[in-house]
DNA sequence: TTGTAATTTCAGAAAAAACTGAAATTTCAG
DNA sequence: CTGAAATTTCAGTTTTTTCTGAAATTACAA
């Protein structure tokens, strides 16, 4: 696929963004470059576009694939897959809600119910130590319930949530 | 300090996460042993617990300084800083939210206007892409509002949002 | 001032993460 | 089946990130 100097400038940035969140920089070239690819494209131009080795395309779209973001699209006479994103951005912002939720969430909030049980039948951990275990679990627990509830909204139903926020902040007064 | 297996599973996994969501696992690591310490601690205390070098302490206060998530505090006859986290779990939750909308999402709304611009004034980017760019910028600016608004809750405030969440949810009916 | 404790800086080292290219495996048309 | 195309695996390499320890700087008590 040919890059625009626009193109290029939206792939980069993603790449970059990518990494302040914890995925590598070409994972999410390769999925930056699927968002804006106007049809589903074969591993190996990516590969091309991206200047990067097939095998790493290969690696990174099991990654993308492991959080559910893409999906692979087969044409006639073409033994290849080609690989294109889900149309809905919204459908894609509750899928990685959704991943991150079961691998980071729940395991922390897991995690730190166990370290407040352990506290609380310990003399050797002082009740302020305790306390934050608490805390932590307790705003991790209501995080988790968002995203929870979150989930059982259709795409177009989180959008409108989301235009909704004035409503929502009011609620408070 | 001394750690239990209690806190190191904390600061283990605390460290853990970060390195999932963009923050360099020592660095995390200090913020989880501040996060539980009953008092503040001096660097060199934080570097012979976690066994790093002093030097990366240094580096690493002075990041967790620039996300506003630790403060200092001074002890009478006592030369050194010693660091502390905020006592209110809501207020750290707002400082990353505030941090990562400066830092991630208005560049990245920014960028994507920018691309939406110049895809639209020129023939080289199909009407597909323009698309992609106009919606990713809607959904990065609506959750950048909703970030915004909390902003303008104290952290009782959010908390007591947190814990509304299903008559949020019901407002879609 | 002066000397010492505390902190930061920084060049090089180490560790971790990501990537490459070749080989192995899988897929499938003929 | 057979062979070529497509994909994956993986050992070794490169790149990036992080860490160390010594030196420089800063802060401050005496």
């Amino acid at each position: 696929m040919k890059l625009t100097s626009t193109t290029k400038k939206f792939i980069l940035h993603w790449g970059e963004m990518g990494t302040r969140w914890g995925i590598s920089r070409s994972v999410a070239q390769i999925h930056a470059l699927l968002l804006i690819s106007p049809e589903p494209i074969p591993a190996d131009e990516i590969a091309t576009t991206l200047e990067i080795a097939r095998s790493a395309v290969s690696a990174g779209i099991k990654e993308l694939q492991s959080w559910g973001l893409i999906r692979i699209v087969h044409h006639m006479g073409d033994r290849r897959d080609h690989f294109t994103t889900l149309d809905d951005v919204w459908e894609t912002f509750l899928l990685i809600l959704r991943e991150r939720r079961r691998r980071e969430l729940e395991p922390t909030v897991a995690v730190l119910r166990e370290c407040a049980a352990e506290a609380a039948s310990t003399k050797a951990i002082p009740a302020t130590t305790l306390k934050r275990f608490s805390d932590l679990a307790e705003l991790l627990e209501l995080t988790d319930r968002w995203c929870d509830r979150a989930q059982s909204l259709s795409p177009a139903g989180l959008k409108r949530l989301a235009n909704l926020g004035d409503k929502v902040f009011k609620l408070l007064g």
